[in-house]
DNA sequence: AAGTATTAATTGTTTACGTCA
DNA sequence: ATTGACGTAAACAATTAATAC
């Protein structure tokens, strides 16, 4: 480990089998190629995204080339580097994705290429997109749900009222003599649009009126 | 300086597909 | 021809951690 002082400090031995660049070969190609396995035990920092997971793509093949681009992720200290992306990179991966959400077949080195990006990064630019863009709808989805809610909410009152008159009309007619029934019933009018039992105003007034004696 | 939001990166799981016995 | 085991790749969810504000 030439580039720092504290860089080699991690010394953890990974073991791993690796086929020479055979993740970048058409399919029908990779089941002869599996037959040619190779013993990788190069040292590397736990940190190595392309060196450290299960997932490999093109780019991480080579033990040197790894070396090289772990280097470019691995602070003084240890701790992973955070890549910041330049605006021209944001602005070229979102209009990419704007065009597709996911990842055709060589766009994801294309786009690498144009960006002087590793695959993997792109890659994981995309899978994180779209979890932002689902979390998002997410969000959206639940304030529309919410918003349902309560008007459904309200609604279920406005219909509790309504029964709660329809069943005090019905117990009136019950104690009323039928001659005194007549003019409140006749001022009961079903809403040809609602489907709604509704009352005049004198009807109205009636009710929210002082009652005489 | 501490807290928070954003987001690149990691890890583990699921799913689909192809191959082989 | 069918089936189950196995390997691989891609996508995803959950999480971590670096960085900007």
């Amino acid at each position: 480990m030439a580039n720092n002082d504290n860089e080699a400090c991690d010394t953890r031995l990974t073991l791993g089998l690796a086929t020479s660049d055979h993740h970048s070969l058409p399919k029908q190609n990779q089941q002869e190629h599996n037959k040619i396995v190779c013993l990788d035990l190069s040292i590397v920092p736990l940190h190595s995204s392309d060196n450290g997971t299960s997932k490999i793509d093109g780019s991480s093949s080579k033990t040197s080339e790894n070396y090289n681009n772990f280097k470019n992720v691995i602070k003084k200290n240890g701790m992973r580097k955070k890549l910041r992306l330049t605006k021209e990179q944001s602005t070229l991966l979102e209009d990419s994705f704007k065009r597709h959400a996911t990842l055709a077949m060589g766009q994801k080195q294309e786009l690498a290429a144009k960006l002087k990006l590793k695959p993997r990064q792109v890659e994981v630019w995309f899978q994180n997109r779209r979890a932002r863009t689902k979390l998002k709808q997410t969000e959206v989805d639940c304030e529309f749900l919410k918003k349902w809610c309560q008007s459904l909410n309200d609604e279920n009152n406005r219909l509790k009222k309504e029964l709660q008159e329809l069943r005090s009309i019905k117990i009136d007619q019950r104690t009323t003599p039928f001659h005194l029934q007549l003019p409140k019933t006749r001022t009961l009018a079903l809403c040809s649009s609602c489907q709604k039992i509704s009352r005049s105003e004198t009807d109205e007034k009636h009710e929210t009126g002082p009652k005489s004696g």
